[in-house]
DNA sequence: AAATACGTTAAAAAATAATTTAATAAAATA
DNA sequence: TATTTTATTAAATTATTTTTTAACGTATTT
């Protein structure tokens, strides 16, 4: 076989290797609520060494620029893909966080600390509304029995949030990783 | 005030306690890519002590029956409702699960269960491709550089979805709970 | 200062997704 | 067995979201 030919072929393999985890990265991250090109930026630029620009990304997608815009900001706003300066280039550069123990923190982490305050407001106010019914004496005891159900439920809805709270900290803080260690990859093993 | 009026004045309370917090977790459950008429039937049936049958769901929630044969299929693929069944009734009774602990494990457990699946094929399909060009010695050193450095990449990624696997069997089997206990709630603290 | 390059916003168009009505299928009752 | 009840599927509609093209504003270069 010829030595381009070869070199061609292996330039296919390359791109097809990165293009199947670049699709099963998107696939992952639509499980989450994030659109498909989203994904596919993000998933793209896990495998790019350099910074991108938005044109790197355009082309790379085939897509418009706003798009690449604001799809890059998404992915600015859950902490997974960083601005980066560098001397010399007008053009803004972003980089994708390639660490995924990072993006999970980002990702969830964020959400949940965002999930248990929003819940956890809802809950306390509604809390001090239905003990304003347990409180009052001329209201009938059936409703009064359901306001207890609700607080009772709620109460336990409170300590659920407390502890996302302390699981987002204690992956931020890394101190999951006590627990749960990373473990050694098959070569390094023994 | 008259007794009755009282009485409504409650019933208003108590409805808008609900609601107050059947939105919080309807936008809580969006942020996951959960929908909001989803995320709402969802939130509806945690506040319900009976199950609910689709005609329920329907007057709840002002919308089509289909509709609702359809989200709550959805909630039952999130193993968060569950079908019950009941001497008697000819419908079918939905019950949401009310423990958001078990809500957390199932809905974050089998998802990362899937994205480690799904990304530890893709993974190792593309190391497989990448390592043949690396053991090729017609290819140009340039590629080859290319391909060592996503091979470690996903080696990494490896182990994180490894890493992702433990942490939903953990949680699955309540193992987590050593690590991060549950807090009892603030009356019952000493 | 004029021209160009770059990023973002706004408006329009295209594509998806959600929802409903209508039709069908399956089960239960009479 | 015919009728009614219930749930689901299919087709059509509506609403939402995504994407693009066009316009704008700001900064940089010449």
């Amino acid at each position: 076989m010829a030595e381009d030919q070869k070199q061609q072929k292996a330039e296919e393999m390359l791109e097809d290797a990165e293009r199947t985890v670049i699709n099963a990265i998107a696939e992952t991250m639509d499980l989450y609520g994030v659109t498909p090109s989203i994904g596919r930026l993000y998933a793209t630029m896990y495998f790019k060494h350099a910074p991108l620009t938005l044109d790197d990304m355009k082309d790379d997608l085939g897509m418009s620029k706003p798009s690449m815009s604001t799809a890059v900001r998404k992915l600015q706003d859950i902490n997974i893909v960083k601005k980066v300066w560098r001397k010399g280039s007008r053009k803004d550069l972003f980089m994708a966080e390639k660490d995924f123990f990072q993006y999970f923190a980002h990702f969830f982490g964020d959400k949940w600390e965002r999930e248990a305050k929003l819940n956890l407001t809802a809950i306390q106010y509604a809390i001090d509304e239905l003990q304003q019914i347990v409180d009052d004496d001329e209201i009938d005891e059936e409703m009064k029995d359901h306001a207890r159900r609700d607080i009772q439920q709620l109460e336990d809805y409170k300590r659920y949030c407390h502890w996302l709270e302390r699981l987002a900290e204690s992956i931020e803080s890394g101190e999951i990783f006590e627990f749960l260690p990373i473990e050694e990859s098959e070569k390094e093993k023994k």
